[in-house]
DNA sequence: AGTATCCTGGAA
DNA sequence: TTCCAGGATACT
């Protein structure tokens, strides 16, 4: 234990962290050409890295939770996080990598990105056109088809709980494990009631509880526990973690009642509510 | 719908 | 030294 959090309780990237590197690898490297792909670990890129060479990043995108480096003949380099994926900028001379290095994205100039992932989960992929990789069907924060309509009917669909089809991504993409359980908590509605079950007002109170959650992350570009891996693209840690309310706070006290904040398992997942006032 | 699988740092 | 956590996927 550390200040009262499971050390072993990770936060990964989700749709506010991607959505941080997003923004600031935008920034880095629009307009610049890629000089060389070095695959230090041959499981964590997938395709042909030589399509990469010598094309010029045309802007960046996201699906979901996977990053899109976007050439200008719509080819691109994808990158999926997983658990411990970080993406880390290396000015022109800069030294060293970082302790996981997996993949080296080197531009024309001599600047890089560097792609770390100690558990090997993450992945970075050449595709010939990013529009294909994005899964179909799912709707998503932020984006249009993220109605309450929607939203309304997915959840209608299913017995399911409520947290598993929020986390589920051919259903809903981008919510992971952290803002599944702050979105529910911020709706007062208990993680394990089948998805059906919800009232039009509990689906209209979590369909706007998601959107404020993750507007508030990216706002504080992302989440890093005591123990996790996520940073931004220099490498230092967000911090809506300091907001947290319930995720891995298991045993402390419920923030919005007299009950305490308890951690179960759900489909294998660290689960943290307040059975007092979610219900 | 539930479970094994991948992988490994670090808690126990 | 052992064992757990976790996103996505492949099975059963």
């Amino acid at each position: 234990m550390v200040n009262g959090f499971r050390i072993l309780d990770n936060s990964l990237p989700e749709l506010p962290e991607v959505e941080t590197i997003r923004r600031q690898a935008q920034e880095k490297i629009t307009g610049k050409t890629i000089a060389g792909i070095d695959v230090l670990e041959k499981k964590s890129f997938i395709g042909d890295k030589n399509a990469a060479v010598g094309k010029t990043v045309s802007r960046l995108g996201r699906c979901a939770k996977v990053l899109q480096i976007i050439f200008k003949d719509g080819s691109a380099l994808l990158m999926h996080f997983k658990l411990t994926g970080q993406l880390l900028w290396r000015d022109a001379g800069a030294s060293g990598e970082c302790r996981f290095a997996r993949v080296v994205i080197r531009f024309n100039g001599g600047s890089r990105l560097v792609f770390c992932d100690a558990r090997k989960f993450g992945w970075v992929k050449a595709v010939p056109d990013y529009k294909k990789e994005c899964a179909a069907g799912a709707i998503e924060p932020f984006r249009d088809d993220f109605t309450q309509e929607n939203f309304s009917r997915v959840l209608k669909k299913s017995r399911r709980p409520i947290k598993i089809i929020l986390m589920d991504q051919a259903v809903i993409g981008g919510i992971g494990n952290i803002y599944a359980n702050e979105a529910l908590f911020l709706a007062r509605i208990d993680p394990f009631r089948p998805a059906n079950t919800l009232t039009a007002a509990e689906t209209k109170k979590l369909h706007a509880a998601i959107l404020n959650v993750l507007k508030k992350a990216i706002a504080c570009k992302g989440s890093s526990g005591k123990d996790e891996w996520y940073r931004q693209l220099n490498g230092l840690p967000g911090c809506y973690q300091e907001h947290f309310l319930v995720y891995q706070r298991g045993g402390k006290k419920c923030f919005g009642c007299v009950g305490k904040v308890t951690r179960k398992n759900l489909g294998g997942r660290g689960t943290f509510y307040c059975p007092v006032c979610q219900r």
